[in-house]
DNA sequence: CGGAATCCCTATTGATACTG
DNA sequence: CAGTATCAATAGGGATTCCG
């Protein structure tokens, strides 16, 4: 929040910080990953991204893929074929992000290993 | 996400990869905006923190700060007086999240600035 | 293959009132 | 001042079924 008490209007939304506005984008319980394969591992299919994350349901998957879409991180590209082949890949705003998401991967190992004395290895 | 699949657990949550704790701890509506006022302030007053975020419930306010306090990313200081005197402030912990949240914030302006041909200063 | 549509449950949040 | 307690409203997310 500005001292002003300025804020930030997209789309309807407003908010009091910039980091809402990130938080607000790769927020929840799913979008980090997602950019995080992508960003990783390149361009994906709709079911290879299932396959990797086993717990997301379509409905979620397909959700979130949409919204990260609108929100210009993602972008989608349909095959005319059949069957479909649908592809996602980070968009050069998607790709941006990977430094935060690469500093709170790491962030997380740490506070892990300080509150577990177990230490994991890095995770891909 | 490991490719063995290996996941991390704390406190009974488990976590496929590791930026998930992260998102966790920080994620939300209110706890990254609690974190960099006491980051950017230092130590506030229950009051002084509701004060410098209007909208935000005392109901919420108070839970954000225990699950905060919980996770070992806020301090709390009780005064033993009347009346009551409670103060908040990161704990190293907790500081050790600004660097992430400078950077989300500069992340969020950027997206800010690309998407609404209006650029706002930053936000304190 | 890659969805869309529906139903339903629960977790999160807000409003309001009260208190040591 | 710094909270609790309670109730009501809402949003988020899972399970299932169907479709081009």
């Amino acid at each position: 929040m500005s001292s002003t008490n300025q804020n930030y209007t997209i789309k309807n939304k407003t908010y009091s910080c910039s980091f809402e506005i990130t938080m607000d984008l790769i927020g929840g319980k799913w979008k980090p990953l997602i950019l995080w394969h992508l960003g990783t591992k390149g361009t994906l299919r709709f079911n290879a991204l299932r396959k990797i994350m086993p717990t997301i349901t379509q409905k979620m998957l397909t959700q979130q893929l949409r919204e990260l879409e609108t929100d210009l991180l993602v972008k989608r590209t349909v095959y005319a074929q059949v069957p479909p082949k649908v592809e996602y890949a980070l968009t050069e705003t998607g790709a941006s992000l990977m430094p935060i998401l690469s500093l709170m991967c790491n962030w997380g190992q740490n506070y892990y290993s300080d509150n577990n004395t177990v230490t994991n290895l890095t995770p891909e």
